[in-house]
DNA sequence: CACTCCGGGATTTTT
DNA sequence: TCCCGGAGTG
């Protein structure tokens, strides 16, 4: 995802932008211009073909995708002509077509969309247990389902053991209390556009007549669903365009399934296949591990990346004798390699499979005072000051959301405690109505104290009031009214300590002038109203002030590496069982007999991530509970088929720090 | 009986 | 880092 490159289109590019004959399949390698031939294609449907913008639909997995290519498309589009045009993720179209057929699904138009960690609670409550792991297995089990297309009577009657019948149970009961609180998950978005068009022919035609032309980035990483939705929106003229890259399939445990790209041929005989290959990031020689690499996978489409570039630097293979000894090793080497290049910090990011193999990196970094970004991080959105604005945001919009409603009634503490709420959940449970609606009836008098139904109702009240004044003021003023009535600035001084009070209300401060400012811009010239505004925040996780700019190392996952580039890379821990991860071997019973195909593809994607310089390092020995334990290298290493002359010499462990220095020095004149 | 403290272990993550 | 579980303490 470089910036546009100077040159023109190259060949394959022009045809897959042209192609308007019927569906198209662009396999695009890494580094080899997908976002570009989207983002033109936009352009030629526009500018060539004759279609309006609001008529196309580029259609990405996450918001940052999507910005980017919002912003590549304006700089090749006029503004009034790229006016309507859709560019967002699938979960924001989906949220469209709910809200607009929210009739149609037996939903009001306030429905509110719960995140993971309302569902997860939701679980809980349902399966009356606190085993973490249990609830987390349901929870993904029932997230596979609904992103598969298998109905809860369909998992009942698959279930091959008692565990999966409860799973299916809890599914059934799960999608009910969804309903009760006129809520959605992540993943019903996608499912209920799905069915809605599958079965309503009216809604149907009406959705293919509006987006005439869909584009679809990471078609790799598409679900049953999503492919479904895409079926049916594209409807007889199968008018779209698929970018993507069957050897970057990482996401297979997430219900992203290669079957959608097989689908593709079998579904539509006259599809277009174009595959880019001429890649614009890497020399030729990370390109040549690249491919000797990903040909040990079987192959959908046959594909050979080449560039224009030179060989370029020798792949360099370490091992070390500790994980601390690789991050000091690895942390050396990237200094006096900056040292030598008169290379940015920023210039370099150090890839590994799970997030806490960074600690050790970190130390080592911290130590060298050299600065780092860690990847990843926790989600702006996920703050608890945050959740409980957006708490109070989805009771206003939508009284019946409980799980809102009871993080809202209980922060700040108002003397409503568990008990209460326990009475109030029963009351409510029997009566089938929402916490908010029972709250006022005069049937809970006899079941709770007076003065309990006292404090309920004063807050029932406020609500009221509140959200009077929210149909008729912007979304913004009406925030900051119910922060001043919060005395949410009061409460988190009250609750932490001066310094991280002050970083929690800077957040809820950041938090309400992004809103209003959200409140004010819109293309069309209209306000979104706080409805449309919740509705919106719940499908985005991070605050996109990405510190793009500063000049620091950056330390990232393999998964949330993909679709990123960076001149020189190290890939560490690179062995048996940690990449290819254990329990990733085909033997056992997984669901997915591909595994270490996906494994493989991991370490394409993180090979693939590097322009310049690739540095694979892996530990003779990791630590192990109190002992050191014999780690072998990974495979993998062995499959980039590094020829000599291409590869360093291994690097002795252990070595003191002098020694290391000196072989560090005879290793910067061979590569110079 | 409950709470805290320490040590060990760890897939991957978006919407 | 974060989370979980076991042991030790009040």
């Amino acid at each position: 995802m470089s910036a546009a490159p100077p040159h023109p289109l190259n060949p394959a590019q022009r045809e897959a932008v042209r192609y308007l004959d019927g569906p198209c399949l662009v396999l695009a390698g890494a580094g080899s211009g997908k976002t570009r031939v989207i983002t033109h294609k936009i352009a030629h449907l526009v500018q060539e073909a004759g279609y309006a913008a609001r008529n196309i639909a580029a259609l990405t997995f996450t918001n940052k995708a999507a910005q980017e290519m919002q912003e590549r498309v304006a700089q090749l589009l006029p503004k009034e002509s790229a006016s309507g045009l859709t560019v967002c993720t699938f979960h924001a179209l989906g949220v469209r077509i709910v809200r607009e057929e929210a009739k149609a699904l037996g939903l009001k138009p306030s429905f509110s969309i719960m995140d993971a960690d309302d569902c997860f609670g939701l679980i809980q409550q349902l399966c009356a247990t606190t085993d973490k792991q249990l609830i987390r297995r349901i929870q993904t089990a029932i997230s596979l389902w609904k992103n598969g297309l298998v109905a809860p009577d369909d998992a009942n009657h698959l279930a091959s053991d008692e565990n999966e019948a409860q799973a299916a149970r809890i599914y059934r009961s799960y999608n009910a209390t969804l309903s009760a609180y006129q809520a959605v998950d992540f993943d019903d978005l996608i499912r209920l556009p799905a069915e809605l068009l599958q079965r309503d022919d009216e809604a149907r035609t009406r959705w293919q007549n509006r987006l005439r032309y869909l584009l679809v980035d990471e078609y790799q990483d598409t679900n049953a669903c999503q492919y479904q939705l895409l079926k049916l929106i594209a409807g007889p003229r199968a008018a779209f365009t698929a970018v993507g890259d069957d050897d970057q399939a990482i996401y297979a445990w997430r219900g992203a399934t290669l079957e959608n790209l097989r689908q593709l041929q079998t579904d539509f005989a006259q599809l277009k296949v174009v595959k880019l290959e001429q890649n614009y990031r890497s020399s030729a020689r990370i390109l040549q591990a690249a491919n000797s690499l990903i040909a040990n996978n079987p192959k959908l489409f046959e594909k050979k990346l080449w560039s224009e570039h030179g060989m370029g630097d020798a792949i360099q293979i370490s091992m070390a004798d500790s994980d601390e000894h690789e991050a000091e090793s690895v942390v050396i080497k990237l200094q006096a390699h900056k040292f030598e290049r008169r290379a940015k910090f920023s210039d370099y990011a150090i890839l590994y499979r799970g997030n806490h193999q960074a600690r050790v990196f970190e130390q080592a970094l911290r130590k060298e005072k050299i600065p780092y970004l860690l990847s990843g991080g926790q989600s702006f959105f996920d703050r608890a000051e945050i959740r409980d604005i957006i708490a109070y945001l989805r009771l206003l919009v939508n009284q019946d959301d409980d799980p809102a409603f009871i993080r809202a009634v209980t922060t700040p503490k108002r003397g409503i405690g568990s008990a209460t709420l326990e009475a109030l959940g029963t009351y409510a449970g029997e009566r089938e109505v929402s916490l908010f609606t029972a709250l006022f009836e005069r049937g809970l008098e006899s079941r709770l104290a007076a003065r309990q139904i006292e404090l309920l109702r004063t807050f029932g009240e406020f609500i009221n009031r509140i959200e009077w004044r929210a149909q008729r003021e912007p979304a913004g003023e009406v925030l900051d009214e119910l922060m001043k009535a919060l005395d949410y600035e009061a409460y988190l001084y009250d609750g932490n300590d001066d310094r991280t009070a002050q970083s929690k209300w800077q957040n809820v401060l950041d938090f309400t002038t992004w809103l209003k400012q959200k409140g004010e811009e819109d293309e069309n010239g209209k306000a979104p109203t706080l409805l449309q505004l919740t509705q919106t925040i719940a499908l985005i996780s991070m605050l996109d002030k990405q510190e793009g700019e500063q000049d620091a190392v950056r330390l990232s996952t393999l998964h949330a590496a993909k679709g990123l580039e960076y001149p020189h890379v190290f890939l560490v821990g690179i062995e048996e069982g940690l990449l290819p991860h254990k329990g990733s071997e085909d033997d056992d019973l997984t669901l997915l007999p591909t595994r270490i195909e996906e494994e493989r593809r991991l370490m394409y994607v993180g090979i693939t991530r590097a322009q310049r310089s690739l540095h694979v390092s892996w530990c003779k020995k990791r630590k192990r509970g109190r002992d050191m334990a014999a780690r072998e290298a990974s495979r993998f290493i062995g499959e980039m088929q590094l020829g000599e002359g291409q590869v360093n010499a291994p690097e002795e462990a252990p070595m003191s720090s002098k020694e290391r220095l000196s072989n560090l020095k005879a290793l910067l004149n061979k590569t110079m």
